[in-house]
DNA sequence: TTAATGCTTCATTTTAAAATTAAGTGTGAA
DNA sequence: TTCACACTTAATTTTAAAATGAAGCATTAA
């Protein structure tokens, strides 16, 4: 049992991996090389520690395209995490205000990720009501989803009928959090621009809140979209 | 910051200290010597790692005669170590279902607090009456916890005016639940191995739940403890 | 007083694991 | 196709820190 632990702490005590854990903290995905950057070391050595991380299912890996997003493999990574900072001298643990702290560097070239903010809240305020649960790598409707969704016209029975995934995640490459993809999602995005929350901008990926969006998220969600 | 954590992370994660460190969970004083036969290590070795400990204030020292006696320096220790045990991989934590392990799941002391399945099944017991409510990271007590708390004789203005935390959720390592830690849980634990609730088994963290903890149990909260 | 015990200190050695060098694979973009 | 990029793998080197050996200092017990 010691033995046990004694590995997990050492794992979590190198000074490259103890990085890498922290800039997680914000729970979003980052790749190998934003790691790498953040932690001020190589590719090579950072594919090392992560590939220890993952072995240990402290982490796991999601793979888009030549990229490799990382990510905590469950809760008590982050619950473990903050209770080890909680042990720093007092004055320095002015907890996790990642804003406060030197933001890593983005790999890419950006352009405006307004779509991507709104269906990564959209999809956690759909989890936090327990409309949606995750599962490993779908998302299913509980009882009180299915009234919420018919309430907006979502016939899910037809939607379930279709050849693709039903509710699939899909990680934010802004948001590095996952959003709701699949038939559900298709669905709910057509719906909510039939209904008038949303409108496209024309000739471009971006997407406006509406008023009336704004209030009917607020109503759905008692949260804020902004 | 990071940096910061990072110190503290590799100081736990030596296995000589993490040893020591998980030594230290049943809340007894341990002397140098006991703590080099049980991480198995010489009395000079040991005496580096217990000095790295105690310079991180991770550690108290305790003259008495030519005897030195550690202990945590402060509960936030113990909560980061069973953070930090429920990181172990699941399957292998299941595996270890020997029988000198068993006792210590099903009930034991997380440094001066009720931990395992018994403090787990206590502590949901408490909140499924209502005599607590969970927060973000801390409990609280209801009026009618306040009046259960004064039946058994532990005085809520006084745990409140100690300078830890009062009511604080822990993880537990063999439960994956939370468990009711702070000064609150410290109480309860007295108060219970006062009243023969529960014994402690010498020279063990495991603890034992008396016949008359089983009534009592089932009386406050019609659940069987076992 | 002497001897044994409990612990520490310091100089030295050992060692495990982190980092580097160098060469790869797979992917996407031009 | 070709190139650049993101990342991996394997062999080798480096290194920090853990462990050891050989003192020594208090304290207690004989």
């Amino acid at each position: 049992m010691q033995d046990q632990f004694s590995q997990v702490a050492t794992l979590i005590g190198d000074p490259v991996r103890a990085k890498i854990l922290w800039a997680l903290m914000d729970k979003r995905a980052y790749t190998a090389t934003e790691l790498a950057v953040y932690a001020d070391t190589t590719a090579q050595n950072i594919s090392m520690h992560l590939n220890k991380l993952v072995k240990a299912d402290l982490l796991t890996v999601e793979s888009q395209g030549r990229h490799k997003y990382y990510n905590y493999s469950r809760p008590e990574i982050a619950y473990a995490i903050e209770a080890l900072a909680s042990l720093l001298p007092k004055e320095e643990s002015k907890m996790i205000n990642t804003a406060d702290e030197k933001p890593i560097r983005f790999c890419r070239s950006c352009y405006d990720h307004l779509a991507g903010k709104v269906g990564v809240t959209l999809t956690e305020s759909l989890l936090k009501h327990e409309y949606l649960v995750k599962n490993d790598n779908s998302f299913s409707v509980t009882g009180s989803g299915e009234v919420w969704f018919d309430q907006l016209g979502i016939k899910l029975d037809e939607l379930k009928k279709q050849k693709r995934h039903f509710a699939k995640p899909c990680l934010d490459w802004s948001e590095r959090k996952h959003h709701l993809a699949g038939a559900l999602g298709a669905a709910l995005l057509s719906t909510m621009i039939a209904d008038g929350w949303i409108r496209r901008i024309a000739g471009s990926r971006a997407i406006t809140v509406t008023g009336k969006g704004e209030a009917a998220f607020l109503e759905h969600f008692k949260t804020d979209i902004r």
